[in-house]
DNA sequence: ATAATAGAACTACACTTGTAAGAATTACAG
DNA sequence: CTGTAATTCTTACAAGTGTAGTTCTATTAT
């Protein structure tokens, strides 16, 4: 519970550190010279927002420092889809599914394998 | 596409416009003093920035002001949906749900209702 | 016609976010 | 040891947000 609330831009550093933990400071600038095309300042900005919202730690090896992620991807995903949910649609996964196929977001085939992922899950349920 | 960014707490008031538009500022006020515990005043300047959005306009009624919603409500929701997917699931649908049933937030009724829901668009579909 | 007042307009202010520049420090090369 | 370059730390600043107070204006009751 309460994990710290993590802007976007902070989001896409997270996802570095994520992928590539324990990660220096020019390691991350690296991975994100592609994507973005922040300045290294803004980077390291970030990083250093991360680590006071407690996101992050790091330890110094020699002058540099090496991140690692104090919160897990999957709890943070986690935590942001049930309240992305619960904002737009009540709580209600099957709305949103349903509004997606109702705007033609979702191919057939899509549609098709999700039905039978559900399906996989259930019968895995059921015995 | 471009669709006014709105913030959160300006979302809650825009779902009290959508449901009762056209609205005048004090009905909004009513509605939403249960829901959140905010000044009128708070409310009002909320109003205002949305209006200068232009996710809102408004029509004076003698001295009252009279609003109603520039933007669809399903229009916002799902560019928010797409928009909240690309950023967590990289798009994909599917694996948010897979995410929401692995971490056993649906329940097995739950899982059969979308499973049954996707069964009757698929059927829709095919024929 | 005028005063009281409800409602709108303007102002406020701290915190977050995007975006970085400049200052300080420290490890390593020579 | 000491300069230099790499890295971190401090500062900046405008826009957006949450949260509201204060002032202005126009309606309505008398």
């Amino acid at each position: 519970m309460g994990l710290p609330k993590i802007s976007e831009a902070e989001y896409e550093v997270m996802k570095v550190i994520w992928r590539r933990a324990p990660i220096s400071t020019n390691e991350v600038v690296d991975q994100l010279a592609d994507q973005c095309d922040w300045s290294p300042k803004t980077i390291q900005t970030l990083l250093k927002r991360l680590v006071d919202k407690k996101a992050l730690t790091y330890e110094k090896e020699s002058r540099v420092f090496v991140y690692s992620p104090l919160i897990r991807e999957e709890d943070y995903v986690s935590e942001q889809s049930v309240s992305f949910l619960s904002r737009y649609f009540d709580g209600d996964l099957q709305a949103m599914v349903m509004q997606f196929v109702e705007r033609g977001k979702l191919s057939d085939h899509e549609i098709e394998q999700l039905h039978a992922e559900l399906d996989k899950k259930r019968s895995a349920r059921g015995e």
